[in-house]
DNA sequence: AACTGATCATCT
DNA sequence: AGATGATCAGTT
């Protein structure tokens, strides 16, 4: 197996079939060779650099780059999402999916949500993330293209549901970690002191920290070890 | 081990 | 301010 070229974008994938033998090329190197060959700078480590390996994959893989509102892959309809795993496979972390809207939300559908259609399709790659091992030797694993099925759809549905519920009753500050099985709201901002509006206990608007939607490792591991399985 | 709030970089 | 890419680190 050899590495592509990546000094210059390369394009993006023609389908999936393209995209996942990109991906499953990459299986088995590790980031310190992944970053030579691209000829970046590794960060030693990634207090300050949390996103550094999916935009290192989203090159290699031919992602439309930044910070656009889009699916990764938007001709193909393909988002794409790293995942830090420890040596059994399991996730270490929990999966940021979106911001969670919380004003204009009268009329708002799981059919039209932004979770929904982020998590239609995904390519998840998982990456070692156990803090032991150096980045540099952290090894990229098997990819697995996915798609909720009915039950894990019902499930996000489900949480979404009762979340946006309680962001619309005005109850968003007394939500926690704890509510959703599969999905949580938590803060997503730069900082404690970044604010947002939303609407408060009794209909008039609040400022508020930023949320966004979360996927718990208790929805990530399942669907990770049933791929790892088969 | 899960939860929880906080945080970092970059771009539009 | 809010979107992209997420992980950190203390508490329970």
């Amino acid at each position: 197996m050899t590495l592509p070229i990546v000094s210059t974008p390369i394009p993006p994938p023609g389908d999936e079939i393209e995209l996942l033998a990109r991906a499953s090329a990459l299986a088995g190197y590790n980031l310190g060779e992944l970053a030579a060959h691209a000829g970046l700078v590794l960060p030693a480590d990634l207090k300050r650099d949390k996103g550094w390996i999916g935009v290192l994959l989203e090159r290699y893989l031919g992602a439309s780059a930044g910070s656009k509102p889009e699916q990764d892959f938007a001709a193909i309809g393909v988002e794409l999402k790293t995942i830090p795993v420890d040596s059994r496979g399991r996730p270490l972390e929990t999966t940021f999916v979106c911001v969670a809207p919380l004003t204009g939300n009268s009329g708002v559908t799981w059919e039209t949500s932004h979770v929904r259609y982020k998590l239609a399709r995904v390519l998840w790659i998982p990456v070692e993330g156990a803090r032991e091992i150096p980045l540099t030797r952290r090894r990229i694993g098997t990819p697995l293209l996915w798609s909720p099925s009915p039950e894990e759809e019902l499930l996000l549905q489900n949480d979404w549901e009762e979340l946006m519920d309680l962001i619309v009753l005005g109850r968003v500050e007394h939500i926690t970690a704890r509510h959703g099985e599969v999905l949580q709201l938590r803060p997503k901002a730069a900082n404690s002191r970044a604010l947002t509006k939303a609407t408060g206990e009794f209909g008039q608007p609040i400022m508020t920290l930023p949320r966004g939607f979360y996927l718990k490792k208790t929805f990530t591991g399942p669907m990770l070890a049933r791929h790892f399985l088969v």
